[in-house]
DNA sequence: AGCACGATTAACT
DNA sequence: GTTAATCGTGCTC
């Protein structure tokens, strides 16, 4: 399937991070390096500034400057002090949104990732936002990277929709010091495996 | 220049 | 259930 556009993360961002579940997140390979793709299985959605749980809610800083600025692109942070973690932005330009990328299923690729990943078992390869990012090997390198760029080595490829049959729910994980409403608003997204064959 | 803290993980008890 | 690891960021002095 066709890699998703500029229209997909113009959408509402709670919107967006429903949508992304089942989508495809993809590391580009070459005539000798095969790709590493996963099913993007958990997500958090982070909606402007008044967010009170997002990076945008100080302002805009040299740090959270690329989600002030268009959609369709990656947003990777630095925190506590050795991990990195994958967003993508969305809504228009001049408003501060992004989807956290919290989880994968890995699907191509696997000798990789357990190569970036050595030591843990194939279901902790990419099961948390600073595990898939060590397991695709991205960093603060790839902070602004445009994913619609047909040239971007990371990118979202589109697939079927996933039923909200699979689909669960709740707040947002790890907001220590966030107040109320923002705390327990139930923007996460995740899939729940049948078999527990995901995440 | 100094400080408190964080959209996490892994390894404990 | 708890906690160390480890450092960029944003704020205060």
């Amino acid at each position: 399937m066709s890699r998703l556009n500029r229209g997909f993360f113009s959408q509402p961002t709670l919107n967006c991070a429903r949508a992304l579940l089942g989508k495809v997140l993809v590391r580009a390979g070459s005539d000798s390096v095969p790709r590493i793709a996963g099913l993007i299985v958990e997500t958090e959605a982070y909606v402007t500034h008044e967010d009170l749980a997002c990076h945008a809610r100080v302002g805009r800083t040299r740090r959270n400057a690329v989600m002030w600025g268009p959609p369709g692109h990656a947003y990777v942070y630095f925190i506590y002090g050795m991990h990195w973690c994958l967003n993508f932005v969305t809504e228009a330009e001049g408003t501060a949104a992004a989807v956290l990328i919290r989880g994968v299923f890995p699907v191509e690729g696997l000798e990789i990732l357990r190569d970036n990943r050595r030591g843990h078992p194939d279901a902790e390869l990419a099961n948390g936002p600073a595990k898939l990012t060590q397991a695709f090997k991205i960093d603060g390198s790839l902070n602004g990277l445009d994913l619609c760029d047909p040239e971007s080595p990371i990118f979202v490829e589109d697939a079927p929709p996933i039923s909200d049959l699979m689909v669960r729910t709740g707040p947002r994980i790890g907001l220590n010091r966030v107040p109320e409403p923002w705390k327990s608003l139930p923007w996460r997204f995740w899939v729940e495996g049948e078999q527990g064959n995901w995440e």
